[in-house]
DNA sequence: TTTGGATACATCGTTTATCTATGTATATTT
DNA sequence: AAATATACATAGATAAACGATGTATCCAAA
């Protein structure tokens, strides 16, 4: 498990790119499939996903279907237009981000600089 | 300018690995680097770099020099031994990170799964 | 058959790192 | 002289993820 923090403004990104990816999933789904991903490196909490995943959906970039499996009720998360546009923005910024961070723990500074 | 939220986690390590590069630095210093490296996308505020600076000190993790240049005070700091194994923990870490996040978003998900 | 673990959702309060805003002061450039 | 850059500092705000807790169903093993 990583630190904590690190996770902090990746999480909505990633929700939406697996979103995008798999059409539609719902929360569970989506911490196991995270886990999967990061050899168990990721394991969302409850407390993290939920939210994350009400707030996009306020923020009107998923929408919810709910759906019944025997007693049990499922909620089933796509994007909206506007989620799927929001999502090309947060992942190019993150990838980017990804980028700025490893060139800077790789890059040799020269202590002459 | 990144969303501020991505930075989350990942000053300290930056600080570290710099000051492990460069030996020692002193504040400012470290914003202009920074800045430098990352293309103008990371502008450091001193909100974030001094607190995060005198936690690293209160932790062992670096030590301060002072030094008076004209009538101005420079705070210079550098790595101590427990900081430089703290570095390479962190360093390791977020290398880790980036990668895992970095497959996460780019790994196709095959719908069926 | 009952117990435990996995599945599935939810929310309240806590944590903590970064930022905003503000302050002080010196140095340099225009 | 004024504006900008250098150089430090801190108090309070913000926001995202987490911990803890709760409810409830499903299924496999004991």
């Amino acid at each position: 498990m990583y630190s904590k923090e690190l996770l902090k403004g990746t999480l909505s990104t990633i929700i939406l790119r697996l979103l995008e990816e798999k059409g539609r999933m719902y929360g569970y789904q989506i911490t196991q499939l995270v886990k999967q991903l990061s050899d168990d490196k990721i394991l969302l909490k409850e407390g993290s996903l939920y939210p994350s995943l009400h707030k996009l959906r306020d923020d009107g970039l998923i929408v919810v279907e709910t759906e019944t499996i025997g007693k049990r009720v499922r909620h089933y998360y796509s994007l909206t237009p506007k989620g799927s546009v929001t999502k090309k923005e947060k992942e190019a910024e993150l990838r980017d981000f990804l980028n700025t961070i490893g060139k800077i723990i790789t890059s040799k500074v020269p202590s002459y600089e």
